[in-house]
DNA sequence: AGTGATACAAGTATAATACAAGTGTGCGAA
DNA sequence: TTCGCACACTTGTATTATACTTGTATCACT
């Protein structure tokens, strides 16, 4: 059964990235000389690899990788939520406090609003905690939400308006005592604290957030899709230094 | 796919300036002399660019650059090297070391290559670190980079071909020993750690590249201009937790 | 059934060539 | 000066040839 061997080994090195998605694979006849095997032999382990959507090949053309293994990984990823569901395992929400409060400095110059309301919380992942969050709502729309709703629901759902986009600052920081408590890591280890201004489709901000996660349990995937401004040398863009 | 690499390099040609907008470029058959290859691939490639609307042809005159070469905003965030430039900062790269070295697995997943050109160095502004950088880069297009062109001169406009965008993952780690050291941090302060894959136009990796920034002195910007998937109940989109 | 060897059909990319048709330039004639 | 035209050079298009690829079939051997 050499054909199997060959799919298995043809389809480890396709899987190892000794050939780049999208491009082609040797020949069949150039397999065939590698493999020491006939060319019936290379094409049912390519037939194979091919029902498998590992591969594909054009008459003419050649044999190539069907789809990045790599990049499938990654993809397109939804909500957390649905990814943690995906993976078999259990989101939860856990409230911290809710209540009205003065809008610290920053919360003020992007929503306006003097008197916010602020819902603080754990997220977690099979009751394991993953990120704890602060959001702040204008005083006009909080006024209409209860704790048992923010708790149920997402706040994109609550909001009387409709969302257009958000601008988000990713910053690396150490852990306080409060939240290493929160969320059972060491203080000081290094946490991922980003931070979001949601606005409505007039760009009107609606909606700021912190986000503090561990660094062990998460990681940020940006797609730069046009790279105009993209120089590998300098650095990833969309970075600013501070102070 | 002879055709394909021309239309990547004379894509990048255009973009990098050497053709002016409005002005010609060379005829197809300077092109053909040049690239050693008929005048039939030359259309090929030439042709596929103007599908992309970035060049055009009138019979009889000759090829030239699309009124508006698809220069798409630059304006946002302009490169670090500019930003800091505006700030009368001085910006500086210091390279480390420069070689080839057996491509680490990850870096392997992703360019293929086995043996790859590594490049790492630290970026300054002011005279004070803000990054220390590593490039891998594929055998095939390290083989042509000085350690002089690297320093002088940003990867993208060494690069033979057309870039197309990027994929960067962003996590926080604490600074190594070594990292520490050259940032001027304490060791195990918390760091940003991004990890870039640039690729062509083409969708191929192209170049794999690690960041790492000391967190008090820099932070990500990234727009969500759509927020279909944007739950500010959960977590930023494009988290991902790991293991 | 699996494998090898061979042959041929069909598709693809490229090269070489030819010719039609449009554009710009320079030169000579009016 | 200005018009007209030949000339060189350009892209647009087509044809032919070649080398290489996959797709498919056949026959033979174990």
């Amino acid at each position: 059964m050499r054909y199997k061997e060959i799919a298995g080994d043809v389809q480890r090195r396709v899987e190892a990235g000794e050939f780049a998605a999208g491009r082609l694979l040797p020949s069949e006849a150039e397999l065939a000389r590698a493999y020491d095997a006939s060319r019936v032999t290379i094409r049912k382990a390519l037939e194979e690899l091919r029902h498998d959507g590992l591969v594909d090949a054009r008459q003419g053309f050649g044999w190539f990788v069907a789809a990045d293994p790599v990049r499938q990984t990654l993809g397109r990823l939804g909500t957390i939520e649905a990814q943690l569901e995906a993976t078999g395992a259990v989101a939860e929400r856990r409230i911290l406090d809710f209540g009205f409060v003065k809008a610290p400095r920053r919360v003020r110059l992007h929503l306006g609003d003097d008197q916010v309301l602020r819902v603080r919380r754990i997220n977690l992942a099979d009751n394991e905690p993953f990120a704890r969050v602060t959001v702040w709502v204008p005083e006009r729309f909080g006024r209409v939400l209860s704790r048992d709703a923010v708790s149920a629901q997402p706040f994109y759902e609550l909001l009387p308006v409709a969302l257009g986009g958000a601008t988000q600052t990713i910053g690396a920081a150490a852990a306080s005592a409060e939240d290493a408590e929160l969320l059972a890591i060491p203080v000081g280890s290094p946490v991922l604290r980003c931070e979001r201004v949601t606005h409505d489709t007039e760009r009107q901000p609606v909606l700021v957030s912190e986000h503090v996660f561990p660094a062990h349990r998460s990681e940020f995937v940006v797609e730069l899709p046009n790279v105009e401004v993209d120089d590998a040398s300098i650095a990833p863009s969309g970075l600013r230094l501070v102070d």
